[in-house]
DNA sequence: TTAGGGTTAG
């Protein structure tokens, strides 16, 4: 008897063995068929084996499936087993139909759902059903279970209700450190960081904060666009002797690409490798999207090169496709496109979207048709408004106004301010006024508080030569009281950041960089240059004053004090808030093969880097 | 059994 048993636990074992190399569905459905016949399926144990493998892979349907059809009467342990796996598989939605039948089976309750239905909720960002779970387990008594509460609060709080988070928060007799996190989670999703903050210094000393509370107020920092802050917050961490993970390395390198940080990005990663932190998929993504934003597309494929084949995910193939793309190399992007889909990764919107960018800043305006013609088909990905939009901007810039136009009536979505904003660019480019007035008027329907819709509208006015209606527009921009964004640029010298803002003369040593920019626009001259007004429709009287404005333009600024403040031959990196100016661009060609610069120049949407009087956009921006 | 992360069109 005792050899019979040993003999079937050893086949078990085996079966179970070869299970865990299933990688295919047929593979599967033959040791299904094995197990049914083998008779394990009677057996809890390997029933459970058999569904968590299943829900910890991709085979979560076919767990799904199996539990349905092939048991009979399971008990709760595997009800729950199901809708803990089901809850963070790419159907969420199954864990919560699950529940439903449990409900109406003989399996009897207990609190260990809870926390996994709410996890399902939160994942589907679901707020409805989180008020119906909160109504059942406050039905069957279950309401002062410290899981099910901080899930729930959880729940509230991803959906953005952080009012009701609140609530069962502040009914909590003494919040575990999980409650507190939750609920500070809650203020940040919804970017009331003040109120996030409070909560965040309130939690008491001896709850210890950990790298999560942490990770949760600087990430909700980031999202709120308050990068700054997020990175003082994450200064304070290492004095506060919680070591960063990687999930905060994560974060705060997010803060770094959105600010440009190239010096406190590279300190995260070499922090990273001295702490024996490995670069997993979305630490590999951070640090890749981190230097490509950063200018520094040498190093962002360093890091893509060191990650391993298995961590390659279509997330950091994602993030180098749309670092080639807004460096201006659309022929890279697109290799690494095929190379990607040569390697079995599979792309999603977010890659294609990468890639169309790719497309729309080189003006490979058949390539990008291509693949936004037969995306649905080839990678059952239904275009969005992001693609669509996309692609009204590659035909814009490429000249084809008709057809993007056109594209903007038969698509399936109303137009965005996003969609007529690149539109309108385009109409300028090509100097279409007519086209370009009527989508100027609508965007400043759409948007009247946005400086500049009223400024883009006035200039194509102002080019086809209506200065009353320009200076009427601009009028009725002062009237209601709505400015435009002034013109910024950055530029970072030894870790401090000097900030030049057009007209504004606040730097300390502005009178020196002035007389440097007088110097560099003589040498210039002499190398025969000469202003490029076209981009200044302002209703001036005259070059000369249009010619006064563009000089003070603060990316110029930035380089004459680089030029000023570094050694020959170094590359100067400057950041803008808005996009460059057609004189900036000339000038900087200029610079860089006068002055022997590289000028690495980051502005709102793309980079330039100007090398020998040429820059990499190819003048085509 | 509960809490934190990455890639997206102007």
């Amino acid at each position: 008897m005792s050899l019979t048993l040993t003999s079937s636990s050893l086949a078990l074992e085996q079966t179970l063995s070869c299970l865990h190399k299933c990688s295919k569905e047929v593979e599967l459905k033959q040791v299904h068929a094995h197990m049914l016949k083998s008779g394990f399926f009677h057996d809890p144990y390997a029933i459970t084996k058999f569904l968590s493998f299943c829900l910890s892979s991709t085979f979560s349907s076919y767990a799904q499936d199996v539990f349905l059809n092939d048991l009979d009467r399971p008990d709760t342990f595997l009800w729950n087993l199901m809708i803990k796996g089901l809850s963070s598989s790419d159907q969420p939605e199954t864990s919560l139909l699950l529940y439903h039948r449990m409900l109406s089976s003989s399996a009897p309750h207990n609190p260990y759902t809870f926390p996994f239905l709410l996890k399902a909720c939160s994942n589907l960002s679901a707020f409805q059903e989180t008020t119906q779970i909160h109504a059942h387990l406050t039905k069957l008594g279950y309401a002062n279970d410290v899981y099910s509460v901080n899930s729930l609060i959880n729940s509230y709080a991803v959906t953005g209700h952080f009012n009701h988070a609140r609530l069962l928060f502040d009914r909590i007799q003494e919040p575990d450190l999980v409650s507190w996190n939750s609920v500070i989670k809650g203020y940040a999703k919804a970017g009331e960081m003040d109120t996030a903050l409070t909560l965040f210094r309130t939690i008491p000393q001896e709850k210890k904060k950990n790298a999560i509370s942490w990770t949760t107020i600087i990430s909700g920092y980031v999202q709120a666009g308050m990068n700054k802050e997020a990175l003082q917050l994450f200064h304070e961490m290492q004095n506060s002797n919680v070591p960063p993970d990687k999930v905060s390395l994560a974060s705060a390198l997010s803060a770094c690409a959105q600010l440009g940080a190239l010096e406190q990005g590279r300190w995260i990663h070499s922090y990273a490798d001295k702490a024996r932190i490995s670069i997993d998929s979305v630490l590999a993504c951070a640090l890749i999207d981190m230097y490509a934003k950063c200018g520094d597309m040498e190093e962002a494929l360093g890091v893509f090169k060191d990650v391993k084949k298995k961590t390659k995910s279509v997330q950091v193939w994602t993030a180098l496709i749309s670092g080639y793309a807004y460096h201006g190399l659309g022929g890279e992007a697109i290799r690494r496109f095929t190379e990607m889909q040569k390697t079995g990764v599979k792309p999603n919107g977010i890659t294609l979207t990468a890639v169309l960018t790719a497309c729309s800043y080189t003006g490979l305006v058949e390539e990008g048709k291509s693949v936004f013609y037969t995306m649905e088909r080839d990678y059952n990905v239904k275009p969005t408004i992001e693609h669509y939009g996309c692609m009204v901007d590659l035909l814009g810039r490429a000249g084809l106004l008709d057809e993007a136009n056109r594209l903007v009536q038969k698509m399936p979505m109303k137009a965005n301010a996003v969609i007529w904003g690149s539109l309108l660019k385009a109409c300028q480019i090509h100097r279409n006024i007519e086209l370009g007035e009527r989508i100027g008027e609508i965007l400043i329907g759409m948007d009247p508080n946005h400086g500049g819709r009223y400024v883009h509208t006035a200039n194509i006015h102002a080019m086809g030569g209506k200065w009353d209606k320009a200076a009427e527009t601009r009028r009725l921009m002062k009237n209601k009281g709505v400015v435009k964004v002034p013109g910024c640029s950055t530029i970072s010298l030894e870790g401090t950041t000097h900030e030049f803002v057009a007209g504004d003369g606040s730097h300390a040593e502005i009178e020196i960089i002035r007389s440097k920019w007088r110097t560099v626009r003589r040498r210039l001259e002499e190398n025969g240059y000469v202003p490029e007004l076209e981009d200044l429709l302002l209703d001036l009287a005259d070059d000369e004053e249009r010619e006064a404005i563009v000089h003070q333009h603060s990316e110029k600024l930035a380089v004459a004090y680089g030029l000023m403040k570094t050694k020959p031959g170094t590359t100067i990196r400057v950041m803008k808030n808005l996009r460059v100016c057609k004189d900036c661009h000339k000038v900087m060609k200029l610079v860089s093969k006068i002055y022997k610069r590289d000028i690495v120049m980051r502005d709102r949407t793309r980079f330039h880097r100007f090398r020998d009087g040429k820059c990499t956009c190819g003048d085509y921006w």
